[in-house]
DNA sequence: TAGACAATGACAACATGCTGACAGAAATTC
DNA sequence: GAATTTCTGTCAGCATGTTGTCATTGTCTA
């Protein structure tokens, strides 16, 4: 049975890969002139939506990676001066990333780019479509994150 | 200004990126049996889809991605048996990428598994959903890929 | 036809992700 | 409080993607 929907959703899936490729694409080219990479901007990203920081684990948390690949990225983004680790008062070995002021300029200057990015790639597009693709994204996700 | 697309979108973005990730360790752990891995099986689709066979170049066109990291894995798939080189009639180094029997089987095995996780997956989801999605996914796409 | 340009293979360096394994710290349970 | 379990840092190996470079092949154009 080759029912239209799995038809869909395979098709769906699919692009979802390529669309994962663009996006790095875009996010490379849009930070390549701040040093940064979409690996890193990730990062930092989380880092500022937090308040008092977050440990190595945390962040891997929140974007769904490993903890291992998280902690390569920030070990390299101290020695750059973007991350700092402070001590956790609640941890005595598992460190706070927060962001230098080099990061936090980092993340404004990103901020920057990435808006008017945003708003440019979505005049064309309304509202409804993105929110029903925002919901059925959040609803996969949540069925294969288990 | 905080438009409401504009979070919707960076929403959404940051929710591809999640969904890519799941995606990949679904794939993964549907083919680790096989043999395959979603890189792999990415390879296999494509070629299975095509008639005459691929050049590499033309596979990575199909997929996004550098012919470099196409090469790769092709080389590896064809130590392993799964893929075959063979003279192209049009072209004198490039060859044409087609599938072994291995490497059928291999396809076949991977559609059995995959048409029902298909299914089990869009069950509760209603096909205008996933239509809308899928098209906005795509305008996405060809936005980026230029 | 000749020369310029584009596509391809091959190799290298690197970035980013994964998993596994191990020891030590922290949290939980009895 | 002690034992067990979970979390964390660390190191290693590997898969998969990128870009850059160079020589060669193929194509197009003047």
């Amino acid at each position: 049975m080759h029912s239209p929907k799995r038809m869909l959703f395979l098709d769906l899936v699919l692009s979802v890969f390529r669309l994962n490729g663009l996006l790095i694409a875009e996010g490379d080219t849009m930070t390549e002139n701040l040093g940064l990479t979409s690996a890193r901007w990730k990062v930092i990203g989380v880092i500022a939506l937090s308040n008092a920081g977050l440990t190595v684990p945390g962040i891997a948390r929140v974007l769904g990676q490993s903890r291992q690949a998280v902690q390569r990225l920030t070990d390299v983004m101290v020695e750059d001066g973007l991350l700092l680790y402070q001590s956790n008062p609640k941890h005595k070995r598992s460190v706070l990333v927060t962001l230098t002021e080099v990061g936090k300029e980092a993340y404004n200057q990103l901020r920057e780019e990435q808006d008017p990015w945003a708003i440019r790639n979505t005049e064309d597009i309304p509202t409804e479509e993105l929110e029903t693709s925002l919901r059925l994204v959040r609803r996969l996700i949540q069925k294969f994150d288990k």
